[in-house]
DNA sequence: GTCTATACCGCGATAGAC
DNA sequence: GTCTATCGCGGTATAGAC
């Protein structure tokens, strides 16, 4: 009957979810202790305030993500492969954490975050490397010529879309679309997607 | 010196800043009045309550939309200018109204509505004629065989993510990703992932 | 480590003067 | 049509008992 996590953790697990779902000022401290099974001056025990909480969650969140990347690409692989490797983490990533994905979505909405995290800044570096990597790619012919940029934010979009929106896209299909069947589609789209702008044609 | 708009007009402008920028929970009456310039008792004399004034807000956004893709339709016209046509007529209107595709996307993202909008259920009709025009030319011969549902929804997300995210994008990119010369690379890339996906290979 | 009690503020909304 | 004044609610945060 017990709970294994910690009391911060399950804090942080709930927060996770409402924010997503809700966002940020959309979610009470109220939301948080209900869910959790406390009351909401023993939220404030472990954490210092909301803002805090949600800190603590977006900032894990981020290292999460980019630890997996790093390890995709890790491993020494070639044009192809690499793709491959990282779109098969990214997406494995996004699949196991639905909720993250509609966080990082609702910072990238706000004009000024009042938590004072610039994700365009944080995200740049690895922007910076996969543009950097097509174009290699594609001077060396190993690619077909693209705009490397623009590859690059499609990608992002199309991945990131189909996780953030799902609330909306089950209204739209009219079934769940983290359906297992389902989400093997949308991966073997996204290879086809690769594939088509980058495959030479001889 | 006098605004030409009727106040009621300004409240509404005014609101679809703060919602797209801020969210319905993180906007409040006090912006909007502030916003426009008037006391904040001013804005109920025109809206019944705020959860009215977003109401309007987002109807009147999604019967624009519509209307602009249902007049890109009207004309008749073969497979690629069809695509080529409701394409531009898409991109042209989120260019122009970027706060709209903001609010729409904080509602895909959000569970339960307190608003009761089911966008999804709204926008199934349209997605449901793309499916079936996209599949009744591959089954033409006129284009490549891929999978229709997904393809919307790729073009969906690499169109809306761009307008959608470009707070983040600024960040990202390191320029304003609506300054003119960006905003037609984008154009041209879109039209690039289309016919990469289904311009038949001889 | 979790609770009760409470302080304090900003919010949406209403009533009524002008 | 716009204002001032005010109400009541729910919010975050703090202090202190157990």
């Amino acid at each position: 009957m017990e709970d294994p996590r910690s009391t911060r953790e399950q804090i942080l697990d709930e927060a996770r979810a409402l924010f997503a779902n809700q966002g940020f000022e959309g979610t009470s401290l109220n939301d948080i202790a209900a869910a959790v099974g406390v009351k909401r001056p023993s939220l404030l025990h472990y954490f210092g305030s909301k803002d805090d909480i949600y800190r603590q969650v977006l900032s894990e969140a981020v290292l999460d993500w980019t630890e997996r990347v790093e390890n995709a690409r890790r491993v020494e692989l070639n044009g192809w492969a690499l793709v491959d490797e990282v779109l098969r983490a990214s997406f494995d990533f996004f699949r196991e954490n639905p909720d993250i994905i509609r966080i990082v979505r609702r910072e990238a909405l706000t004009e000024h975050s009042p938590l004072g995290i610039d994700l365009g800044t944080t995200l740049r570096p690895y922007y910076n490397r996969a543009t950097a990597f097509f174009r290699r790619e594609m001077e060396a012919g190993r690619f077909k010529t693209q705009d490397p940029e623009h590859l690059v934010l499609t990608g992002y979009g199309a991945l990131l879309t189909y996780f953030s929106d799902h609330v909306m896209l089950r209204g739209l299909l009219g079934t769940d679309p983290f359906a297992e069947d389902r989400l093997e589609a949308r991966y073997d789209h996204l290879v086809t997607l690769f594939r088509e702008m980058l495959e030479p044609t001889p």
